[in-house]
DNA sequence: AGTACCACCTGACGGC
DNA sequence: TGCCGTCAGGTGGTAC
């Protein structure tokens, strides 16, 4: 699940459910999944905190605990969030419980604890440590064509390199190459300047649309490539078979008939 | 610089 | 039913 538009619900969620309320208790059960905080920096900075604002950059979701900082949540492959009403039964995999003065529970679950949790004192010198790229939605037209024209090698890759771009995984990664019409293997350096430019907007539109339609509970569109992202699938667009192959050991899925390789 | 592979984890699924 | 290999939306380290 969680690539950015995924991250991008979480964060709304966060807000509609527990913003500006203090945390009365917390449970860690997975302190193996701590970054560099200690069980017991994470305890002192989230108890009694007031949650008072969110942020996000990439994959990444932030949440302030008033002036201690910021809470920093990585949702691997299986990570998850949920609200749990007073009385409700703990979530299977619940990897930090944070309880809330009016008894609700903001429950973080990860079933291969590929996630991580840590602390900042402020988002910019995170994504400055960990070295991210700009945040894919935030991105202009401009930051967007000079993080990819330093690249040489192919192009979904390079969508999915955080240092690069922050944000697009694998799924999405697919789309956009799809929505762009250019083959996944494309090398960067053999785009015109103005295909960098409408791959910007694609970026974009891709992104935006999975946010709308998550946050709606809507189907995708029928004219994108996800639905049917399976070896073998006829293309969304008519003529074509999807096929599969690896790049970067990772599934990719394409349409060779209109997905052309420069 | 770019790419491939491994490790970190767990669960689902297909083949035998 | 059980065992085994493979796969899964992520990332960091290492080795070419």
């Amino acid at each position: 699940m969680p690539e950015l538009p995924d991250v991008e619900i979480f964060r709304r969620q966060v807000t509609a459910w527990v913003l500006n309320r203090r945390i009365r208790s917390i449970e860690e059960l997975s302190p193996e999944m701590l970054g560099t905080a200690s069980p017991a920096e994470l305890r002192d900075a989230l108890e009694g905190a007031t949650l008072e604002d969110t942020a996000r950059h990439g994959k990444h979701l932030f949440v302030r605990l008033d002036e201690r900082g910021w809470l920093a949540l990585h949702f691997g492959m299986t990570g998850d969030l949920l609200h749990v009403e007073p009385g409700g039964r703990r979530p299977p995999n619940a990897r930090l419980l944070l309880e809330m003065d009016d008894g609700d529970r903001l429950a973080y679950t990860d079933v291969r604890k590929l996630g991580r949790m840590d602390l900042t004192l402020d988002v910019g010198s995170f994504v400055a440590r960990r070295r991210l790229g700009p945040d894919a939605l935030d991105a202009s037209r401009k930051t967007f064509a000079e993080a990819l024209a330093i690249r040489r090698g192919a192009l979904k890759p390079a969508l999915m390199n955080q240092r690069v771009l922050a944000g697009v995984g694998n799924l999405y990664a697919d789309e956009i190459c799809f929505q762009a019409r250019l083959d996944p293997r494309t090398r960067i350096d053999r785009l015109e300047p103005g295909e960098i430019g409408s791959l910007h907007g694609v970026v974009k539109r891709v992104l935006r649309t999975a946010i709308e339609r998550t946050a709606n509970a809507s189907a995708l569109p029928r004219t994108w490539l996800l639905p049917r992202r399976g070896e073998g699938e006829t293309c969304p667009r008519g003529d074509g078979r999807i096929e599969r192959t690896r790049l970067g050991s990772r599934s990719t899925y394409f349409c060779p008939s209109c997905q052309g390789r420069r």
